[in-house]
DNA sequence: CACAACCGGTGTACGGAGTACACTCGTTGA
DNA sequence: TCAACGAGTGTACTCCGTACACCGGTTGTG
């Protein structure tokens, strides 16, 4: 590692160099280990060097997602707004799911830049060019949310799956003795997304048939709507 | 406030009146200014003292959280479920439109505590007492994700709107012109969601309504797939 | 060719964060 | 009476982001 940052040290830095740095270090250190002086260090220089290239931490995350917006695929063409959306939002689902610190840092991110803007508004476009009235499309896309971005809040996350495995068995049975009385209802549906294998520690259910459940059932709400030629009956603001 | 902090000094600390206080300095001050620090000095109290209450910070937000869940209305009783589901999320929302820190902290959390356990569960539950599948009921808890709490992820958030309101008019219209070149697409659904009005800063559009419009869209394909007797088709894994 | 401007990388330093650890001092139970 | 306890204190450590002065190599200009 080091001879590799020497190494690397005469080509200069860019904010390209800085950008990928990043991404990189976040993928393997994770995003809290992501601070300016590490990625200094990785890339064989002092923290104060970065600031040439970016102007500040904040700067840096929006790169950051700025890449991996670039990573995904642009809408296919010549198929109905259906499926060009339901293959976008699974893409970009597809490029999330190789940087697991990119939705967090997503939803941290307030400023909108250029890359994410643009990515909005294809997406936009791809629901004006399938016929849905402007009005329409914005409650639309309202409705979608970040699953535009192919991810959802994880609510589960183990909620029953989640307790130390190296403790000892009567332990596990007693915790799941209290759980059984306090949270009947979360640990019946816990249970049944364990695919009927009744062991404690589950590998979790199916997120990506989940995301597509709910992606689905969105989008055939938007058909419906687009079918019905619905409007927002809202009464326009007496002014 | 230093009087206050001065005639409050004797009544003991305790876990309660830090988190109160927490929440109080979330709401007024933000929630990037809740250091521990910060809450000490709040309470008339050196750093030190608050660890005699929480273990770290990471619970002091788990507390917080706990705290504004206790604000959530119970479920109705007697009613379908949809209007129960219903009027529990919107109350939700209330609680969490309060405490505008609040979306971000549940956000971040990843532990689950007893407080937001015993929400899921209850929440699960209505699924279930309205004759939902357990099936069904944890795939519909999926789509839901965080809108159970009655919030979602703010896509727009003046994407155009937000632009600096004390920049010289020709500045605005200059940008205005660039934004309408790039991104056409977002510039005809924001100018549609100002009601009419054509003005550069707008108030954003109305987000209850919004919250609302996809609420009911889920709910809807919720309703229509427990009257189909829907479930989930996946084979069962053979093994 | 000389020299000034420029610019990427350096070194030092500051304020603020979370929190470990050893302490003090008033209360309380034996 | 005295020991134990426990809430609040003081000090100190590490890590963070970044302001600011500096330096040394490149480059454009007289």
């Amino acid at each position: 590692m080091t001879q590799q940052a020497e190494a690397t040290r005469r080509i200069p830095l860019n904010r390209e160099r800085v950008l990928a740095a990043a991404v990189v270090l976040a993928d393997e250190a994770g995003i809290e280990s992501l601070s300016m002086r590490r990625l200094a260090q990785e890339l064989g220089v002092v923290p104060m060097a970065l600031y040439k290239h970016i102007a500040n931490k904040e700067e840096l995350l929006d790169g950051m997602v700025d890449v991996i917006v670039g990573e995904i695929d642009p809408p296919v063409r010549d198929s109905g707004w259906k499926s060009a959306v339901r293959l976008r939002v699974l893409s970009a689902r597809q490029s999330l799911l190789r940087h697991p610190w990119a939705r967090q840092v997503l939803e941290s991110r307030t400023t909108r830049t250029p890359a994410v803007l643009g990515y909005m508004d294809s997406f936009i476009g791809m629901f004006l060019a399938g016929g849905f009235s402007v009005d329409l499309t914005h409650h639309v896309m309202h409705a979608l949310g970040s699953r535009m971005w192919g991810f959802t809040q994880e609510l589960f996350e183990d909620s029953a799956g989640g307790m130390p495995a190296d403790l000892p068995p009567e332990m596990q049975a007693a915790m799941m003795q209290e759980m059984a009385r306090r949270y009947p209802n979360i640990l019946q549906v816990a249970m049944a997304a364990n695919h009927d294998d009744g062991s404690v520690v589950s590998q979790g259910c199916d997120d990506q048939f989940e995301f597509e459940f709910a992606l689905d059932l969105l989008l055939d709400g938007f058909e419906r709507f687009h079918q019905q030629g619905w409007t927002s009956e809202r009464p326009k603001l007496e002014r």
